[in-house]
DNA sequence: ATAATAGTTTAGGCCTCCCTAAATTTTTTA
DNA sequence: TAAAAAATTTAGGGAGGCCTAAACTATTAT
C-alpha cells in the first residue's frame, strides 16, 4: 500500500477491467484480463503485481486477483465517469455509440470530479445515487446504423432527422422557426436543379444548394 | 519524416508551447520552452529532436526551433480543439475558468474530430472557418453569459431557447411538434406545483416535472 | 498418479518521458 | 579577443508500459 498519486491510464483500465469480469466476487484470470485488455498475459501480471503493491487489488500468484474495497471504490468513479460521458456524447451531441464509447473510454480518466458533477446535472442524474455505477462496457450490438450526410446527398422521398446545421447565423434561425433544427424529422421531396424542396414537421420550404449542403442529416 | 503515428500527448503539447512562443516566426529557443513546459532543458532537448526527425519542427542544435507547415497545422488543430473544450467547460458547463483550461489541456489530446465538431455546433462556431483557429491563451474577456439550466430552473415570465432535449422518444417529438424543438423560443408562464405551463412559438402547453427537467434551455 | 497441456510468471529487451551531472557551444564582457 | 557566464546538448539512469521467449505451476486426462 503505496503511494496516493494520481493513477495511470493503464493502471486505470486494469483496474475497470478486473471490475468488469469479477461478476461474483471471485478472482479474476490473468488470461482473462489479457484477452479483455488486449495485453499480453506477462505484461498483466506485471500491472496487476504493481497494483498490488498500491493496495488496490489481491493479487495472489497463479490465482488471480480481486479488486480491494479501496479498487472497487476506484472502479465505481471510473464507471460511473463513462457511463457520464457515453451519455453526453450519444443524448446530448449525438456521437454514434461506439465512437462514443471510445472516446469516453479515453476521457473518463481525465474527467475532474467538478467536470463529472456538472455533467451529471446537465443529464439529469444525481450523483450521490449510486445505483447507476454499473455497466462496464462497450453495448456491442450491431444494428443497422442510421448514416450522417449532407442533406444534398439524401435521395429523394426519403426521411431523415436534422442532426447539426453548420454556421450559427439569421439565416438558420430562421431554418430553425421553420422546424429545420436539430433534432427535427424532415423529409426531402424533391431535388431540381439546385433547389431542394424539403417538408419538416411543420412546414414545407426550399432551399438552395450552399445552405442544404450544410445541414446535415441522419437517415 | 518518419511515422504517421498519432502523438503522445506530451509531443502534442510541446509543438502547442512552440506555437504559443513563436510570436514573430523566430525560432524558439530551448530555455524558453523549459520554462514554459515547465521541464528541464534535457528533457525539451530530446523531445524537440524526435519532433524533428518527424518532420514536425525544423531543429536547429544550439539554436532553437521553428514549426513546419506540417507542425503547424497540428498546433492549430489543438488550439481550436482547446478553445472549444474551454469554452464548452466554461459557457455550457460552468465549470471555473482555471479548472477548464486545465482540464480542456487534458482533453484536447483526446477529442476526435467528430466530437469536436458536434461541439462546435453546440457552441455555434463555424468549424470550416480558420479564423478562430489562433488563440492559444485562455481567453479572458467576462462577457454576461447565456446560461444553460434545465426548464425548472428557469424562472417564472423568462423566455429562452431550447437547446437540447433529453431522450428521444415518442413524448418527445410530440413536444417537438408542439414548437417545443431545438433552436426555438420559449416562455415559461407558470409553474405550479410540479406543472410548468409552458408558450412557445406556436402553442402553448402544460408540463409536468419529470419532463421539464430532460429540457434544457438557453436564456 | 503422472504425463501432457494449459495457464502464469520471470527474465530480458525496447521505447518514451522524465531526471541530474558533465561536456560542449554560444554569448557576454572586461 | 580571451576568459567568464549562460545556454544547450550529451551521457547515463530510472520508472512505466509494452513485448517475446523461457521457466515454472496448475490442471486435466489417461
Amino acid at each position: 500500500m503505496a503511494s496516493m498519486d494520481a493513477l495511470s491510464e493503464s493502471a486505470e483500465m486494469m483496474i475497470k477491467n478486473i471490475h468488469a469480469l469479477s461478476s461474483d466476487g471471485q478472482r479474476v484470470r490473468t488470461s482473462d484480463l489479457a484477452v479483455k485488455t488486449e495485453l499480453q498475459p506477462a505484461t498483466v501480471t506485471e500491472m496487476i503485481q504493481r497494483l498490488g503493491e498500491i493496495g488496490l487489488v489481491d493479487y495472489q500468484a497463479y490465482h488471480g486477483v480481486y479488486l480491494t474495497k479501496q479498487g472497487q471504490r476506484v472502479a465505481n468513479v471510473i464507471d460511473h465517469r463513462f457511463n457520464i460521458l457515453q451519455r453526453f456524447l450519444t443524448e446530448i451531441l449525438g456521437v454514434e455509440k461506439d465512437e462514443a464509447a471510445e472516446v469516453a473510454c479515453r476521457m473518463e480518466h481525465i474527467l475532474t470530479r467538478d467536470v463529472e458533477t456538472r455533467l451529471s446535472n446537465l443529464l439529469g442524474v444525481d450523483m450521490e445515487d449510486d445505483s447507476n455505477l454499473f455497466c462496464h462496457e462497450v453495448n456491442v450490438d450491431a444494428e443497422p446504423e442510421p448514416e450522417f450526410l449532407p442533406l444534398t446527398n439524401l435521395k429523394e422521398g426519403k426521411t431523415a432527422k436534422v442532426r447539426i446545421i453548420l454556421e450559427n447565423n439569421e439565416m438558420t434561425k430562421t431554418l430553425e422557426q421553420a422546424g429545420l433544427a436539430p433534432g427535427n424529422t424532415i423529409m426531402l421531396k424533391k431535388s431540381k436543379g439546385d433547389s431542394y424542396d424539403i417538408e419538416t414537421e411543420t412546414n414545407s420550404l426550399s432551399l438552395d444548394e450552399d445552405i442544404a449542403a450544410k445541414i446535415i442529416v441522419q437517415n
